[in-house]
RNA sequence: GCGCUUGUAGCUCAGCUGGAUAGAGCAACGGACUACGAAUCCGUAGGUCGGGCGUUCGAAUCGCUCCAGGCGCACCA
């Protein structure tokens, strides 16, 4: 029989060494005072190495990135672990003798850090001295700004968002919007200068299918006259040229068109196709009708944008970036990365590099989707000048983006290193993919206006907020709300696709947003207690508490790996390792505070170390949510 | 066909830059509120890490191969 751990959240940190190339790009190298404690061993176990064997620890596989230095697993005595197997072979010694001789020479050279040590098999154990945990607390617990690093001086561009102003914003766009907002958060808090831009897809075909029936089959209705949001009423009348075109597409087939010839010369069609021409053309009419359409779609995107927090430093508009790029076709050209051919298209060879070739420029000479991706690119940089350029964009476009990449390289471009594809997969549904066609779309406003009523049944049952006026309840149910859904959304890999499971995403236990405000809530009222009780700030004592308890050295330890997870999190450009992360910390705290009595502590220095606690899980609680973009309340 | 990608407990996911006996949540079952907030906590049960071969002191993790799913390879965007 299998024995299950006994530590319910034993978070596993590995706490690998970051490439040097990524710390540059972060900071430069954490300052000591700030250093976890990783990064503090490391360069002491290099230097015992170096003092215990000179002949060898010059070799590779000696260097500080080198070691591996994990959290100690909770069955074995210690807290952090040195794996010795990688210097065995190299020194010809037994593993045993080797993690004497280092564990030795650190206790003796730091006394101050290492208490003790053993060694099992290829493992060093280290104990590390109770004053580093104590003193890491004292020197953060009050600290709400914590995570928060010095600004260095990269600039950064995340695109995100980018929706089709032809129907109102799902289940995907919100994947999206959480992930790219919290991305860019990410990058801020570890100090870099960061812009958020949307690119709005407000132009082509699929627009005008709005438009057309629209003017068919509205009669002049509009979002005031009918009361509907305006993305919606939008999309709305995009989904009525399906049924229509639909129609017309079967009527004609039975007067014996081919499905091809009857979907391309539908009137309906022929309708749309030629607005789009008539667009081009600037034709007045359609651009005002254009323009208001639009302007409702807007409107209906500002208001759902405010409710879930996206927020955006510039808006591009494919309508005015759509010619841009040809400049650099041209370009190409000259500097012979593209090639023309005899029909006047222009292309790409990048077959060399084991993809295709890519058409830049239509025989006719428009542009195709990648050449005005291209101007986009250019037109940022022109006026960001970017380090980097993140795109926030579905995994069906990887391929679109390495050639986007590997095209502006070859064309030389100052910023074609710094574009960065952070792809994400779709997200389904337990029946599978979500389908306009079948309704099986989840729509943003919808899901959250549902998640809101579960917050509200909820607390209502529970009555503790029962003195709270409406201005506060409708605060406190958005905050639940959009706590389940950002978390909901945020706590799976970005890369990967994901089931969201309406059933689930109602649940409120668990691995989940309210679980986690719900700790926060119930630590702040201990801490309000606490002040109310005394009138006094927290102090900084560290005087005779005592050796830490071993609920309480877990949660302090588990605090301190918050700087890596924000490492980890940057280098991956990924949210769910923040969200993993905090969900560890708040049921670590769940259990330490149905162990140990924080306001009936044995002593009144017991007392002061578990509100020092307390005082830091609320705010790295408070910290970690705010990088996903979830508010923590007070009370709920 | 070619390229990319995914496969871990009934379900949803961690763990994947190789390290000790593979972990959570949900669902199931059984417990804990006359002491800091039970939206909580504790326990029980549940896994040939898709299959095979290989590299290694050590493989869920790396390589090869097979199987199964997804995405892409438009003069669409």
């Amino acid at each position: 029989m299998k024995k299950r751990q006994t530590s319910n959240s034993h978070n596993h940190i590995q706490s690998k060494q970051i490439p040097d190339s990524f710390w540059p790009f972060v900071n430069s190298q954490p300052k000591p005072d700030r250093m976890n404690i990783v990064n503090r061993i490391r360069p002491l176990v290099s230097k015992a190495l170096q003092e215990l064997y000179p002949g060898d620890a010059s070799t590779p596989g000696f260097a500080e990135k080198d070691l591996t230095i994990a959290q100690t697993k909770p069955e074995f005595e210690g807290d952090y672990t040195l794996v010795l197997f990688s210097f065995v072979k190299q020194l010809k010694k037994s593993p045993e003798q080797l993690g004497k001789e280092i564990g030795e020479l650190l206790i003796k050279s730091s006394p101050e850090l290492f208490t003790a040590y053993n060694v099992i098999k290829g493992f060093l154990n280290l104990k590390v001295a109770d004053p580093y945990w104590t003193g890491f607390l004292q020197a953060n617990f009050a600290d709400k700004r914590i995570g928060i690093r010095p600004s260095n001086p990269h600039r950064i561009i995340v695109e995100y968002s980018s929706p089709n102003t032809n129907k109102p914003l799902h289940l995907g766009h919100l994947r999206n919007n959480f992930l790219g907002w919290s991305v860019a958060e990410i990058l801020k808090t570890t100090g870099h200068t960061v812009f958020k831009t949307a690119i709005l897809n407000d132009r082509g075909i699929h627009i005008c299918k709005s438009m057309v029936a629209w003017v068919l089959f509205a009669g002049g209705a509009t979002p005031d006259s009918t009361g509907i949001k305006g993305d919606h009423f939008v999309g709305d009348y995009y989904v009525q040229f399906g049924v229509e075109h639909k129609k017309e597409v079967e009527k004609l087939m039975l007067e014996g068109l081919s499905k091809e010839e009857a979907e391309q010369q539908a009137p309906i069609m022929q309708a749309a196709q030629k607005m789009l021409v008539d667009w081009e053309n600037g034709e007045p009419e359609v651009k005002s009708l254009w323009e208001k359409m639009n302007g409702w779609v807007y409107e209906g995107f500002n208001e759902t944008y405010k409710k879930i927090g996206s927020d955006f430093d510039k808006n591009y508009f494919e309508s005015q970036t759509y010619l841009l790029g040809k400049e650099i076709v041209e370009e190409g050209i000259a500097k012979g990365v593209f090639f023309r051919k005899p029909d006047g298209s222009v292309w790409i060879d990048l077959t060399a590099d084991g993809l295709d070739e890519k058409l830049v420029l239509r025989k006719d000479g428009t542009s195709v989707y990648i050449t005005q991706d291209l101007g986009l690119a250019d037109k940022k940089y022109e006026e960001f000048q970017y380090d980097q350029s993140f795109y926030v964009i579905a995994d069906e476009q990887n391929y679109h983006m390495k050639v986007l990449k590997l095209i502006l390289q070859k064309l030389q471009k100052p910023y074609a290193d710094g574009i960065y594809h952070l792809s994400y997969g779709l997200v389904e549904l337990p029946s599978g993919r979500m389908k306009t066609r079948e309704g099986t779309v989840v729509d943003a406003d919808d899901i959250i206006e549902e998640l809101k009523l579960v917050a509200r049944q909820k607390t209502e049952e529970l009555g503790k907020v029962k003195d709270f006026n409406p201005g506060e309840l409708k605060e406190l149910y958005d905050t639940i709300a959009l706590g389940a859904l950002k978390f909901f959304l945020l706590r799976v890999d970005p890369k990967k696709r994901m089931v969201f499971n309406p059933e689930e995403s109602i649940d409120f236990h668990g691995f989940t947003g309210p679980f986690i405000q719900y700790t926060h809530a119930r630590i702040k009222s201990i801490l309000r207690k606490q002040e109310e009780a005394r009138n006094l700030e927290l102090g900084i004592g560290d005087q005779g508490h005592g050796p830490l308890l071993p609920k309480e050295k877990e949660l302090i330890v588990l605090l301190e790996q918050y700087s890596s997870v924000l490492d980890q999190a940057l280098l991956e450009h990924n949210p769910s390792v923040i969200a993993i992360y905090v969900f560890n910390v708040a049921k670590t705290f769940n259990t330490f505070y149905t162990e140990l009595s924080i306001m009936n502590a044995e002593s009144p220095d017991k007392k002061e170390l578990r509100l020092q606690i307390a005082s830091l899980t609320a705010n790295v609680i408070a910290s970690s949510m705010a990088l996903l973009g979830i508010r923590v309340p007070e009370r709920m």
